[in-house]
This record gives C-alpha cells, sequence and structure tokens, in this order.
DNA sequence: GCCATTTAGCCG
DNA sequence: GGCTAAATGGCC
C-alpha cells in the first residue's frame, strides 16, 4: 500500500533574521528513509531552484501538516548532507531558544552549535547536459573557428572540461554576468546545473609506513650494498631516505607511524613518495583523533591533598544540589587562592561517578594553562581541550568524542558549551563574569544563558565559579535564584598582599612627566630583585607610546580609516634600539589597534602641517625600554598580544617565568589570570586610572575583578606578598576595596548606585548598532528606525505596555572604523516575551527598509557600550 | 542572501 | 516608446 508523502519543514542557513522563515518541502521515499529532525538538507530555492542548505525542524505526513502554504505547492529537498552531523532535539531547542533571545536566524544558530567543519560547502556548476556534448562541442568549435569570441561560446568551453566550471569562478574566468549568461543556456537546454558537497570532512589521518621488500634487503640497500642497490635501481643519497628505511627496520609489529620518525624534518612525507615509488615501502592511512593536549596529560603535579573544612562544606553544599535530580544552579564565590578548583574537581569526581559528563567552560585557555593541566593530570584520556585556535578537524574531532560518550570532560572555552554530550551532568563556569563568555558575532549569545538551556534539558547542575563574580550573578545568588557557596578563606593559610598606593602626583620623577615608574616601585622592583624574588608588572595597552600628537594643534595622528588616534610601536626589538631611543621617529611604525592600519610616522603634523610632534602615554613596550634603560641587567619578559602569538607562545612565557629564567614579567590582562607562582612577592599596577575611567557602566566592576585578580598574584608561595598600585587618585574607593579584597562592600555599594540609575541586573541594555559606508544615508535610516521604534511605544502604538527608555541615534564611541560610519541607539528595558517580540517587530521591518547599504544589529547585553 | 519583478529615470 | 538602473519583495 501506498503511504503518504512525508514534509520536512526547513531553516535555510543563510537566510538574514528577517526573511528567516519555516519552509515546507516533500521528501522522496528514499530521502525520507535517512532524514530526520536536525539533519541538514540542500533543497531548492527561489524561481531558479538554487540549491542551498538548510536544516530540518520538523517531520510531517499530510495530516499532521499544518501550514497555510498550500502543499501541493512544495518542491522536493534534494539531498542529506550529511548522515553523521544532525542536531539533537536539545540542541535544535537550544538554535531556537538562541534566535529568541539573541535576534540571529535559525541557520546562525545551527552554524553556531555544530563544530565548523562538519557542514561541507555546497558547491554549484555547469558541466554539459546529458547528450548534449556533441551539439555543445561544436558550437563551441564553430567559435573558436570564427575568432567570435561570444561569452557563451566561452562557458560552453570551460563547462565540457571536466566535471564542468564553478559558478563561483564563471564571473572572474569569462567576464562580469557570466554567471546570468551560463543560467541563461541552462534555461536552453544547452548547460546543466550540479550540486555537489565538498568534499574534505576534516578527518586526519596517521600514516603507517611498513617495508614492501625483503628486510634483508632493505637492510643491505641501508648499508650500501651495490648489488642490492642496483637491483632495486636505488639511487638516493640524502639521508632523510636512510633515516625512514632504518626506522622501518626498527619498527617493532613491522610497521611504525610516520610521526615516530622525526617530527622535525619536513622532508619526510616527500621522500616517503619516492621510497614508495621505489616499491621499498607501503603506506597505510587510519583515521586519527588529534589531541594537541595529549603530552600535558601527565605533566602537571597532582594534588593529592583533602580538601579542607571550608571547602569540604562547599563541596557537600553542590553535590545535595546536584543530586536533586533537577536542573540548579549554583554560584560558587571564593577569594583568590581559596581552593575554587580542588572543590570543583571533587565535584566532578562525583558527576562522572555517574556516568555522566561535564563541561567546564574558562575565558581562555591560553591564559589558563593551570587549570588545564590541572584537569587533565587528573583525567587523562577522558578530558579533551577545545578553543578557538584549534584547527576545524581538530574540533570535529572532539565533537565526534564526545557524541560516542570516549571522553566525558571537555575543557574549552565559549563555544565549549555546545559539546554533544547526551548525559550531561554538570557545565561549570570558571571566573563566570569574564566578557569572553559573550560573543559578539552573530548569533551574539552569552555562554552563561546557552549553559542555563541545556543544563535545564538535561536536569544538571550549572556552576558558575569565580573570586569576583558579576554583579548579575551574585545579585541571582543574593536572591535566592542560584546557590550562594562561599569560600572566605584563603587555602594553606596564605595571607593577602600588603598593597601599597602609589600617589603619582608625588612621584612624577620630572622629565618627561608622564614616567611608567614611579620612584615607590622602582624602589620595590630592586629590592625584590636583590632578594631573588620576581615581579609581575600589569599595564592595561600593549605597543609603545600610546599616540602621537601635535604640540600647535594639539591633535593626535589618527588613522586614515577610523576615527582613533594610531598607537606607537617600535619597528624593532627593544634591546636593539635602546640606544637610538632619541631617534624614535624614524624606527616606529603607527599601528591602529581596530582596523590594523599600519603607516610610517608621519613627520609633520598631518592636520597643520607642524613638525612639532611629541608621543604621549605609555603601553607594554614603552614600559619595557623603561626597565630595560634604568636596570640593564635586569632580566624583563613581555607578555602581550604582540609577543604570544604563536599556538603555545603562552605557555612557554609562562613556563619560562615560573622557571625563573626572568626577574620581571609584565603584560597586559592576559598575566592577570589564575597562574601560581610561588614566587613572585611583587606585583606592580603602573596606571590604575586608566582602568577606572572607562566610559562604561561597568568599568568599576571590571577595574576591581582585574584589580583583585592581580593583587592576588603576590604572595601565592611562603613568603608574604606586596602590591603597589600607581594612581593618580590614590583614595578612589575601587582600588580600596581591590586592596582589601572585600568584594562584600565593593557589590553592596555598587549595586546601591546600579539600581538608582537603573543599570543592570536591574533592566538590560539593548545596544542597536547601525553601520554604512555613506553618512548621510546612515543618518536617514537610523532616524528612520528610531521613529518607527517610538512610534511604536508611544501610548496608542501596538506596543505601548513595554517599557523603554529609548536614547540616540548617536555617533558610536569610534565614529568610523574601516571606511565605515557607525551610529547607535541603547534601548533601557526588561528582556521580557513582548519586549522581544517588539525588537524582532522592529528588526525585522529595519532590514527591509534599509536595503543591503546598510547594516543593523541588535546586541543584548553587550560587552562594551 | 539572492534573484526576479516592478518601478523610476533618461534619451530621442 | 524603449532602454537601463535602482527599489521592492518573495523564497515552500
Amino acid at each position: 500500500m501506498k503511504t503518504g508523502r512525508i514534509y520536512a519543514v526547513v531553516h535555510i542557513l543563510d537566510m538574514p533574521y528577517h526573511a528567516d522563515k519555516a519552509l515546507t518541502y516533500y521528501l522522496t521515499p528514499a530521502l525520507a528513509e535517512e532524514i530526520s529532525v536536525g539533519s541538514f538538507v540542500t533543497v531548492p530555492l527561489g524561481a531558479k531552484n538554487r540549491h542551498v542548505m538548510g536544516v530540518v525542524t520538523e517531520l510531517h505526513t499530510r495530516e499532521t501538516l499544518d501550514r497555510k502554504f498550500p502543499v501541493d505547492r512544495c518542491k522536493p529537498a534534494a539531498s542529506l548532507v550529511s548522515s553523521e552531523f544532525v542536531l539533537t532535539g536539545e540542541m535544535l531547542g537550544l538554535c531556537r531558544y538562541l534566535k529568541e533571545m539573541t535576534f540571529c536566524s535559525i541557520g546562525e544558530a545551527a552554524k553556531a552549535v555544530m563544530p565548523t567543519g562538519a557542514l561541507r560547502r555546497l558547491v554549484e556548476r555547469y558541466a554539459l547536459p546529458p547528450g548534449e556534448e556533441e551539439r555543445a562541442r561544436s558550437l563551441a568549435y564553430v567559435q573558436t573557428l570564427s575568432g567570435a569570441s561570444s561569452m557563451e561560446g566561452d562557458i560552453l568551453l570551460l563547462a565540457a572540461q571536466g566535471d564542468g566550471v564553478r559558478r563561483d569562478a564563471l564571473n572572474d574566468a569569462v567576464g562580469e554576468g557570466a554567471a546570468r549568461c551560463a543560467d541563461h543556456l541552462v534555461q536552453k537546454g544547452l548547460l546543466a546545473r550540479t550540486y555537489t558537497l565538498s568534499e574534505s570532512d576534516n578527518t586526519a589521518y596517521s600514516t603507517f609506513v611498513a617495508p614492501a621488500a625483503p628486510r634483508e634487503d632493505l637492510a643491505a640497500i641501508l648499508d650500501g650494498d651495490p648489488v642490492v642497490r642496483r637491483q632495486y635501481g636505488y639511487r638516493r643519497r640524502s639521508p632523510t631516505y636512510a633515516k625512514i628505511l632504518s626506522a622501518v627496520l626498527q619498527a617493532e609489529g613491522g610497521e611504525i607511524c610516520v610521526t615516530e620518525i622525526d617530527p622535525e624534518d619536513y622532508g619526510i612525507p616527500a621522500a616517503l613518495r619516492e621510497l614508495k615509488k621505489d616499491g621499498l615501502i607501503t603506506l597505510r592511512k587510519e583515521p586519527r583523533y588529534r589531541n594537541p593536549y595529549a603530552e600535558q596529560s601527565s605533566a602537571a603535579p597532582r594534588d593529592e591533598n583533602a580538601l579542607s573544612e571550608e571547602q569540604t562544606a562547599a563541596k557537600a553544599a553542590l553535590e545535595a544540589l546536584y543530586r536533586t535530580g533537577e536542573p540548579r544552579a549554583a554560584l560558587l564565590h571564593g577569594v583568590t587562592g581559596s581552593g575554587k578548583t580542588r572543590v570543583i574537581k571533587a565535584m566532578m569526581d562525583e558527576v562522572l561517578a555517574d556516568g555522566r559528563q561535564v563541561i567546564m567552560l574558562v575565558p581562555e585557555i591560553a591564559l589558563t594553562p593551570q587549570t588545564v593541566t590541572f584537569f587533565c593530570s587528573y583525567y587523562g584520556r577522558r578530558v579533551a581541550v577545545v578553543h578557538s585556535s584549534l584547527s576545524a578537524g581538530e574540533r570535529l574531532d572532539v565533537w565526534r568524542q564526545a557524541k560516542r560518550g570516549e571522553i566525558d570532560i571537555v575543557i574549552g572555552t565559549r563555544s565549549a558549551v555546545f559539546v554533544p554530550f547526551e548525559r550531561l551532568g554538570m557545565i561549570v563556569m570558571d571566573e563566570e563574569q569574564e566578557h569572553t563568555y559573550k560573543s559578539d558575532a552573530n548569533p551574539k549569545y552569552h555562554a552563561r544563558d546557552a549553559a542555563r538551556y541545556r543544563c535545564a534539558a538535561s536536569s544538571a547542575l550549572l556552576l558558575l565559579a569565580s573570586a569576583t563574580p558579576s554583579f548579575e550573578s551574585y545579585y541571582k545568588a543574593k536572591r535566592g535564584i542560584y546557590s550562594l557557596i562561599t569560600l572566605k578563606n584563603r587555602y594553606g593559610g596564605a595571607r593577602l598582599p600588603e598593597v601599597i598606593m602609589a600617589d603619582m602626583h608625588e612621584e612624577s620623577l620630572g622629565g618627561s612627566g608622564e614616567a611608567p615608574l614611579g620612584a615607590v616601585l622602582s624602589a620595590a622592583i630592586e629590592e625584590n630583585r636583590a632578594r631573588g624574588e620576581q615581579t609581575m608588572l600589569f599595564v592595561n595597552r600593549r605597543g609603545y607610546q600610546r599616540y602621537i600628537s601635535c604640540l600647535s594643534c594639539r591633535e593626535p595622528v589618527m588613522c586614515p580609516h577610523c576615527s582613533v588616534p594610531m598607537t606607537l610601536h617600535k619597528r624593532r626589538s627593544i634591546q636593539e634600539a635602546a640606544d637610538e631611543s632619541a631617534e624614535w621617529l624614524s624606527h616606529g611604525v603607527l599601528v591602529c589597534h581596530y582596523c590594523g592600519e599600519r603607516v610610517a610616522v608621519p613627520t609633520v603634523c598631518p592636520s597643520c602641517t607642524s613638525p612639532h610632534l611629541h608621543a604621549f602615554g605609555y603601553g607594554t613596550q614603552r614600559a619595557e625600554e623603561e626597565l630595560w634603560n634604568r636596570y640593564p641587567d635586569l632580566k624583563v619578559t613581555r607578555m602581550d598580544t604582540d609577543t604570544t602569538k604563536g599556538k603555545f607562545s603562552h605557555t612557554t612565557i609562562l613556563s619560562n617565568f615560573r622557571d625563573k629564567n626572568a626577574d620581571v614579567l609584565l603584560g597586559t590582562q592576559m598575566i592577570a589570570k589564575g597562574h601560581d607562582f610561588p614566587s613572585v612577592t611583587l606585583v606592580g599596577v603602573l596606571s590604575a586610572d586608566a582602568l577606572l575611567y572607562q566610559d562604561d557602566y561597568r568599568a568599576a566592576e571590571r577595574a576591581f575583578s582585574l584589580l583583585t585578580q592581580v593583587i592576588g598574584r603576590a604572595g601565592r608561595g611562603e613568603q608574604a606578598g606586596r602590591a603597589v598600585i600607581q594612581t593618580y587618585n590614590p583614595d578612589h574607593e575601587v582600588l580600596h576595596f581591590a586592596a582589601a579584597q572585600d568584594y562584600e562592600a565593593f557589590y553592596e555599594r555598587a549595586i546601591a548606585m546600579r539600581q538608582a540609575m537603573v543599570f543592570p541586573p536591574f533592566c538590560d541594555m539593548v545596544l542597536v548598532a547601525f553601520s554604512a559606508a555613506e553618512e548621510y544615508e546612515l543618518m536617514t535610516a537610523a532616524e528612520k528606525f528610531a521613529s518607527h521604534l517610538s512610534s511604536l511605544i508611544a501610548p496608542d502604538g501596538a506596543y505601548s505596555d513595554v517599557p523603554m527608555t529609548v536614547f540616540g541615534p548617536f555617533e558610536a564611541q569610534i565614529y568610523r572604523v574601516s571606511e565605515r560610519f557607525r551610529l547607535r541607539m541603547i534601548l533601557k528595558c526588561r528582556l521580557n516575551k513582548r519586549t522581544r517580540a517588539l525588537l524582532a517587530c522592529v528588526m525585522t521591518e529595519a532590514a527591509l527598509t534599509c536595503g543591503s547599504r546598510i547594516s543593523v544589529s541588535v546586541d543584548v547585553n553587550p560587552n562594551s557600550l
């Protein structure tokens, strides 16, 4: 008996937000067998039935299909993209949630929750239609003879080769309008459009080498036996060949993995191919999981001490929450050095013992190597680590292992919240206040929200941990929405460092005025070095001097594309250029920290042509130079984004410092994170003021958090620590709260302010950002958006019930970036169902009225305002 | 986001 | 009228 057709509801991956609608396709019986909800498929779209990728969100029979669209106009879905990569119901739900909360499309969400590399590309080609080859060839032939280079002829020539010609290559190869012309040929039946999925599925292989000739022969060749060599026609002399042959001969079990021969020798792969051609070896490929952290697995010393009384109590409280079998969230608040990690580890043991799995989120892998090695050393191969610098294939490996249950812990940055564990028992967010947990590209989600969703779906425990929690989380904890668990004591009885406020008004050493190092800090550094103890110095800016300004017109030198002052970087290393520092103009290069533009330092002011240019401010490079000039034999290591380009350079710098190969570690925020350096007894903050005075309502919160962390670096070992904070505002209360590590007092003070001013957590901030190349067009569009919004929330509007305060449109902090102008609006509101509906409405409307020349984006509770 | 269709703009 | 360029709106 004939069963009825199956229908699939599909969301196209590349649809913009305003066009992200559910489309219905029918499935051929063969496809219906393979496709399930969550599958990725290709479907024909539009008048030309161009194939595009989509995700199946519902499956229906004729009876259950409840759509306005007439069934008989449905097109058939074309193909299944992959039988391996399918969104689970939980993940599909998460995609819908992300769309609702962050105003992205289902497709954007689906792409974000899948590992990059899972979704193969769809390639569109033109080829000769079956049976038409002869006619097309003769047409092209006629054209080449006559010399008349019509576009159609060129296209047919290309299409006749191999698998045909890629559509995306046509315009470049033949000329403008070629793709359109090819479409015409398709209509006339002279060309056929074909679709293929790109081949690479990013699987990595290990290659194994085995002898293909008798072992005696190989040994003889290796020994240089002329008879055997002639017999095999072997005349190779490079030592690489000998290296391979001897490795193969010594191999246990008859074969050896390529990586075991000599990882340093880049000639090996080529040499292998040659030896295979000679018939001396065979190569065998085997799929492999990549694990860049495998070596670290057993490196770190394990901490087998029992938990302290306080830690035991904390763990017991968490376990009680976990054992309720309901989704629960807890905030573990512990001062720096209180042993939060040990409590987390103890909780992990419980969850793993239940046969459930754990995701541990960290702000940045490279900055928390100790946390990573700590867990790797305990759990070894059951852990995988994911972060931004993994290759697409490496991420895919982790995804597969997680899916198959071959690992049960993933440690990773933001996107690790999406790993496909099916027995998730706990998600930990270490340093939960960190801004890296919030994405600022679509989907602009916060990992905390995604984690909450997943924990709710799996009845898992959400564990937020921090020494300085975000006000949002602490507020929720205080109100009982999260369980608050506190660790008050530093582990092992270590005392908090003594903090000295160095008033820079009194300290300026004369001369250039703005010197990075004041007298108090200088003296402390020298003292420390004399005692053989280490120092960490914190600067909140990279680069050399901050910017170059004209003494006559006071205009700083600006980036030609962005409205920001350009930063001066030294072209060469400080050591090389130190003795010519007076000539910095000729040794510097101006860099824009927003668009990356680099220009030579001008000799005259670009705005008034005065030659009196002068450098102001300082960054890590300038501070390093200052130290170098003043203490030539002091060993300084600098750590900022400029010195940490490589994959493992962070680890190298940090372990170098730990091994006492330097006296001073100088760096940006990246040195503030949880590294434990027992012999650091002095911490210096070169300028706390730059932290305090940022035009963001969270400046104080962030300054407190950063300073608390930095100060907490001192005195983690036996000796007591000291911290020197250089500031022009020694009485600023944030500095004193941070010095005392008194989060509670700081919170009470600041939360009252937030409430009075109505800032989060007492409201949500929605940033609407507009950008366009044309300034006037942008202004009109933004104003149109603003007036549309205010008409909707006006007393007679459709959303008059939504309380909302509207600011703007006004120019963004940085008005121009990469040749585009930027305007913004800020909407203060409570993000509930009604508010979200309002925003969805204005966003859709804006996309339709503004067109593609203006981009409009919404960011809920963005990282920076 | 892409493409087809509609509409406005321009020449003779 | 007849053409091209830019605005508009649907996609199942």
